[in-house]
DNA sequence: TGTTAATATATCAAATATGATATAAAAAGA
DNA sequence: TCTTTTTATATCATATTTGATATATTAACA
């Protein structure tokens, strides 16, 4: 991993103290991060495209400061809101499907 | 949606109170829970072949009652559980990936 | 520039998910 | 059958995730 890719991780508050603390990950809490950072980018993607964080906001019932969150990878986002952000911007089963398996 | 299958979601703890009432769920809502029960799915066939609830749950740091209960569809169990249940399995994120887009 | 729209950050109480434990039920094998 | 292994169910204190709110920062544009 890059130092630029440490650096964004670690700005989100990932716990990553160093590297070599980094590879202390188990290969399955890595795969699981960079499929929560896959599904980030590519919900600010479609939604840039679509509407304002704070119209899929109210598409889901959630709030715009948790979008922003969503969309920057924070720690504090699940997989599961991600997902629910992902169909409110009208993502397919396919779509995501596509998105996780780009991972790894 | 036949009556065997909407029988099955209200087994695990979905409060699906008729066919009507499950209609009320939005597409989005109900996309979801599809998801959530093909990752189930694919996590028993997968595990089965493989070990033991406990030997999983152990893998993963987490316990049999919750593999079974991940395994079962039940309500209380998060996508990022199923997740990291599936990857302790050794299923990729093609895998993964696979499953998810087989929905719908 | 100034004004407005959009996004980001911080905090927090409430809701939800968690692993642990105990134990019941079922399956597998003698 | 009996015994052992495996899976399912129930409960619960703890931890995590949530939407909401307030507000700061940034972007867009007149």
């Amino acid at each position: 991993m890059d130092q630029s890719k440490r650096e964004r991780l670690e700005a989100q508050g990932w716990k990553v103290g160093s590297v070599s603390d980094f590879l202390d990950l188990t290969a399955e809490e890595s795969v699981l991060v960079e499929i929560k950072l896959a599904l980030s980018q590519k919900l600010k993607e479609r939604r840039q495209k679509l509407m304002t964080q704070s119209e899929l906001a109210s598409k889901m019932s959630s709030s715009q400061p948790r979008i922003a969150k969503a969309e920057n990878g924070d720690i504090s986002v699940s997989i599961e809101l991600l997902i629910r952000a992902m169909l409110a911007t009208g993502a397919t089963p396919q779509d995501i499907g596509q998105v996780i398996a780009g991972v790894g």
